[in-house]
RNA sequence: GGGCGCGUAGCUCAACGGCAGAGCAGUGGCCUUUUAAGCCAUUGGUUCUGGGUUCGAAUCCCAGCGCGCUCACCA
């Protein structure tokens, strides 16, 4: 049974107050004939004199009662306007009810004539309203106060990350910067759709529900369906499948979707989140690299008007950055300026472990693993901390990639390069393997340096070589994640402030 | 999973071992061009939960729950 507040007590009275006066508090239909934005347009387009009717409907986000008459915002989704509430025009019983009965966060449907106030602000003045929705909650926040220079300025709000993530429809409707993020994130991913289709590629949809999980090393999440009798899992990538798609002669495909990893949480990492994965027959990892640079450039243009962003990753540590055109830098280089230690130099684990424990007495790789996971640490120690500026880092050890293509007389080294800004992860593509003896033998290598990780460890998938078997063109591979895009290009640090509903516990 | 920090009214926050408070929101009153409207009055609390120390705990200690930051993990 739920508890009601003295806050909620009082609106519940209201609304039985408005049921036995004949009054639905919630009725079906409603009407409008302007935006708050299209009357203000309308009020400046008419002719001095020229009367301008409008009916406009919105919750009421302040209220202003002054006796006789009554001021009052009310913000739709194209802004806010103020509506006026006199008796010359309603009856001071009509203007009683208003300040009776209309609480913040109501709907509200109000008809009347286009005015200015005595400070010119363009305003409805009112001659009939009605209830559309009554609100039992109010809304976590006070008033937002348009300075004179503009900006706003914010009195007292919902503030606390945990409640606006769990409640993310009261901060939406008290934080229009919150609304407008996810705008720009909704544009983003149409900028992306439209960049692919004018390339040529086809969107296409695969599975989410998959009997085998693959394309990434992930710990997937596991289901079961009751009628087949089998477990299933969430797909941690969509590559194994877009990639089949290339051997049934779908030349370019993408698709835009979730995954999901059963693993921590943290700033740049929520359990689902959406990816973009292309691939395109005859690319190489150059090509990709060209296409993927135009991609983002193309984003930035069309959804910002700009390349340049400015993003803060800590509190004062602000980066420009700048998407014109990305800094391309080999792995092995990048690695060899900011550790110290020339990779190509310690061709197997124990040497190269030599050589950083050697180098870097306080730094603490894991002993047990392979070179390549070596070199994903000093990666991740070294280098990757000094990626601010949109770079791709290029020539990754094979050992770590098993679905990408070596590189032509580089045994070790696969075609494959990331995209780095601000100093983490964004994108990741590859030359594809489309050689099946070389892809089963990568599966049962993979069998046996994930010996100790059961779920790590990519199950060899039998029909995806079945596919690969009947002819894969030579292509490129691309992913990249949506969420980690748009807190970089809406200057966001948490990835959970560009979900909408970002994993949390249950509430206890 | 480790470390640090936070949890007090609907919201934002004080009080830091001695009567649980403020602003806004709410309620009642005054007010015919306000815009943080103003003025007067006023309601509202399991101080996250459970133990403990103490004459006395929001405050100190222990445990739990939730969250944030950070480290680890993370192709």
């Amino acid at each position: 049974m739920t508890e009601y507040t003295q806050l909620q007590q009082i609106r519940l009275q209201k609304i039985e107050e408005l049921r036995t006066q004949g009054i639905n508090p919630y009725p079906t239909r409603a009407e409008r004939t302007h935006t708050s934005l299209q009357a203000i347009a309308a009020l400046e387009a008419a002719p001095e004199g020229e009367p301008v009717p409008a009916t406009l409907a919105g919750r009421i986000r302040a209220t202003r009662p002054m006796g006789k008459l009554s001021f009052a915002h009310i913000e739709d989704g194209a802004g806010k306007i103020q509506l006026f509430f006199r008796i010359n025009e309603l009856g001071q019983e009509k203007v009683d009810f208003f300040n009776k009965m209309f609480d913040l966060g109501d709907f509200i449907q109000a008809e009347g004539l286009m005015m200015r106030t005595r400070t010119g602000e363009p305003t409805l003045q009112v001659t009939d309203f009605r209830m559309l929705a009554k609100a039992v909650s109010p809304l976590p926040a006070d008033k937002d106060v348009e300075q004179p220079d503009g900006t706003i300025k914010r009195y007292a709000a919902l503030e606390d990350p945990e409640l606006r993530a769990r409640q993310r429809y009261a901060d939406l409707a008290v934080n229009p910067q919150v609304r407008e993020t996810f705008r720009k994130r909704a544009a983003i991913i149409k900028a992306l759709r439209n960049f692919l289709d004018s390339n040529d590629f086809l969107e296409v949809e695969t599975p989410i529900l998959q009997p085998l999980y693959g394309g990434a090393a992930a710990r997937p999440f596991t289901t079961h369906h009751n009628e087949l009798e089998q477990d299933m899992y969430l797909r941690i990538s969509f590559e194994l499948y877009l990639k089949r798609l290339l051997v049934g002669n779908l030349e370019r495909v993408y698709e835009i979707g979730r995954d999901f990893r059963n693993e921590g949480v943290s700033y740049k990492h929520n359990p689902e989140f959406t990816q973009l994965e292309f691939y395109a027959a005859y690319f190489d990892y150059l090509k990709v690299m060209d296409l993927t640079e135009a991609m983002i450039g193309h984003v930035c243009d069309a959804v910002f008007g700009s390349r340049k962003f400015t993003f803060e990753k800590e509190p004062g540590k602000v980066y420009e950055l700048d998407f014109t055109s990305w800094r391309r830098l080999e792995m092995r280089q990048g690695i060899l300026e900011t550790s110290g230690i020339d990779i190509a130099e310690h061709p197997t684990a124990e040497s190269l472990f030599q050589a950083i424990v050697t180098r870097h007495p306080q730094a603490k790789p894991d002993p047990t693993v392979t070179r390549g996971k070596l070199i994903d640490f000093l990666l991740g120690e070294f280098l990757e901390p000094t990626l601010i500026q949109p770079t791709f880092l290029y020539d990754y050890p094979r050992d770590i990639s098993p679905l990408a293509k070596p590189k032509p007389g580089d045994p070790l080294t696969v075609e494959r390069f990331e995209g780095y800004a601000a100093g983490f992860e964004l994108c990741n593509a590859f030359t594809e393997l489309n050689d099946p003896l070389d892809q089963e033998q990568r599966f049962l290598d993979m069998q046996e340096d994930y010996d100790d990780d059961e779920e790590e460890k990519n199950p060899l998938d039998e029909d995806y070589l079945r596919a690969m078997r009947y002819g894969m063109p030579p292509n490129g591979g691309f992913g990249m994640g949506i969420d980690r895009l748009t807190m970089l290009l809406t200057n966001n640090r948490s990835i959970r402030e560009v979900l909408l509903f970002p994993a949390s516990r249950n509430e206890a």
